[in-house]
DNA sequence: TTAGTTTGTCTATTGAATAAACAAAGTTGT
DNA sequence: ACAACTTTGTTTATTCAATAGACAAACTAA
């Protein structure tokens, strides 16, 4: 059965969890208000804190302000005890940051790709987090990991199982990259990494129920339950962009008829945009003419932020979520589909849901996906800790 | 603060619980068998083992066979340490069961609900569950407490905060039953209530991401996502039934336009049979004929099959579960839906989803709330247990 | 009868948390 | 300047759960 019984090593582990935890989110503090806070005796504190400074992960940073009394010590995360590396795979480009423990960016780099085949995205993705690596400073844990989001479904194992963007299928890119750079990968679809992207470093710091909607070519999805990720049975869900939302609507090439992400997406705008004219036009040259007062584009962009809006009431009626966070490329239009997004879901999410959920829009802009990869590198360090 | 920091406590807790855990799973087995499959040490099992029979949870039954040496002393729960009282409260009945703390059925009762006027309600709730409890042999915890399941959105405090077809708007149905029976009471939405039941004591035993689809007047739904109960931000969700699957639908009464449960719910079927002249007939009457070979009634039924499957393709999209779970009044068409549900599931659905998720009919029949309403008074008392 | 096996308890030890005492380092009022 | 009080953080003795290993009891097999 292999169970996880409890014995004093899975105390100390939590309690540490909790005195790391407490230092991370109120630092600076004191030995003190920690065993205030958190309720653990003053000494079991001192104890866990001065294991933590010996494994380097936190640092006594001189005294703060007396009280009327014997100043406190006070502590810090040490943010510089390592670093990790976040990518951003696209399907035409690849972003990649170096942070610290903490998530503060060191250095970021990006370079366009003009292939998709697996060995040449490969050789380029290697000398690309190298010297992303190499720019990170001497620190005691050195590189700590590595996250990677990609266009695609990711299983348990870290393969791509399929990108259809990219013509991927069965990639094994967790394999790949831990065998080269001998480090932690982890590797999870593109949508998940910039909803975790944007609850941890963007608008949706703090919120428990996310439902984070990247708008882009297509419709993607992350889902965040309960504060984490969620995953389906298979460790991949949120194919929230073939919802069907027109039960006799247009044959998408999933299979399905009236996929969501045929009437709400950047494809859809286009598409639309050319039956009225604008052959020539990309998604920038759209949003140029709607801010010269071009009415018609406005009104097709209006339509999409309404389809948009079906969608996010089908989200909300099924979630009851706290927040709906719109993001993707398609995001970048926000000033003419917020008002329509938000008019058709009053109109059509039920009101008691209503009442709780927030519609938000991506504070990262591209950067929430990548964002997210080096987070998923850093909650893993910080995993490992927890059970060794 | 206030976190649950770990201490020895803590340890036994979770230590018991697993033990505890062992004999309702694998009974009637030995103290040796139990630390071999948990890890934990002889002396450790004994001990909790001891402390469990001293709380009158645990019983030893005898001597088990010897394979070789000294015979093993068997033990098992106490299933009748306790009773549990579950309700289904309908809209125009009301449906009750006792049982032992393994949810072995002791008593059951059911009658009819001639008003939904709360108070009334309440009066005629009371003695009901009351005549239940009677029935209850003695034992060393008596009832442990009272769950119920309700056709409406029920806040965290147990109030009903919406039940349109009862007519009920916050009505406090917790505190009103935990104040005449001074017991422990969990009320929970009807479909929330039927999923739990499935997935303990149905066709969903040990399934871990389940979603369970109630089609009757409405369509209700429950999720179960990795083993527990999902509740939104606001302590209720899965309102799926109203979700659009056709943009520019029938308006339905709940605002929206194109709702899923116009278009695959009893309601719908009674609508669609009244149009092609069965203006008198039930679903009872509606399955007769079909039947006896009635083929517009079959093809009536076959439709709405396919638009049942057509939201359930959804839901696989969106939460890759392994089981969707059929229930409700219209399970009772499983015949005539089976093949037009599973054909439009395979044409809609995106073939990883597909891989890994079944289909299945609710086991208990119109027992699936009630016996999930009586999981929820169980488990909270093991829940209780296990802080305390 | 003897040797080996299995079960379950007993004993001594380990390690984590804790309360209480305490030392160190401060403030405040007179 | 000084006594009285506060606050911080460490030290000490104690408690409690889990554990390894010894052990007794109960059984099988040959």
């Amino acid at each position: 059965m292999s169970m996880t019984t409890g014995d004093q090593a899975m105390i100390k582990r939590i309690n540490t969890a909790i005195v790391l935890e407490a230092i991370l989110r109120h630092a600076p503090l004191s030995r003190a208000k920690i065993s205030e806070t958190t309720g653990l005796n003053k000494a079991t504190v001192s104890s866990l804190v001065q294991d933590l400074i010996d494994n380097k992960l936190v640092a006594e940073t001189g005294t703060g302000a007396s009280s009327g009394g014997r100043k406190p010590v006070m502590l810090e995360f040490v943010a510089d005890a390592g670093y990790a590396v976040g990518i951003d795979l696209g399907v035409n480009y690849m972003r990649g940051v170096l942070t610290d423990l903490r998530g503060n960016v060191v250095s970021e780099r990006m370079t366009a790709l003009t292939t998709v085949d697996p060995d040449r995205v490969f050789g380029t993705l290697r000398p690309f987090i190298q010297q992303l690596m190499d720019e990170a400073p001497d620190s005691p844990f050195g590189i700590v990991g590595i996250g990677v989001g990609v266009p695609g479904l990711v299983d348990r194992n870290g393969s791509v199982l399929f990108a259809p963007n990219m013509d991927w299928r069965d990639v094994p890119l967790r394999e790949a990259l831990s065998r080269t750079f001998n480090l932690p990968v982890m590797i999870d679809n593109e949508a998940n990494a910039g909803a975790l992207g944007e609850q941890r470093f963007g608008i949706g710091r703090g919120i428990s129920n996310i439902v984070y909607v990247s708008v882009g070519i297509g419709i993607g999805t992350g889902l965040i339950l309960q504060s984490r990720l969620y995953k389906g049975s298979s460790g991949f869900s949120g194919e929230i962009g073939h919802m069907t939302i027109e039960a006799g609507g247009k044959p998408c090439r999933c299979g399905n008829l009236g996929c969501w992400e045929l009437y709400a997406s950047e494809q859809a705008l286009l598409e639309q945009a050319a039956e009225l004219g604008y052959k020539d036009k990309d998604l920038d040259g759209l949003l140029a003419a709607a801010e010269a007062g071009d009415e018609s584009v406005a009104s097709l962009l209006k339509r999409i932020g309404e389809y948009l809006g079906i969608g996010i009431a089908n989200i909300v009626n099924v979630f009851n979520p706290n927040a709906v966070i719109i993001a993707g490329r398609l995001s970048r239009a926000r000033p003419w589909l917020e008002e329509a997004v938000k008019d058709t879901l009053e109109r059509r999410a039920l009101g008691f849901h209503l009442r709780n959920v927030n519609v938000l829009y991506a504070e990262l802009g591209d950067r929430s996906a990548v964002m997210g990869a080096v987070e998923m590198a850093i909650s893993s360090f910080f995993e490992r800790l927890k059970t060794s």
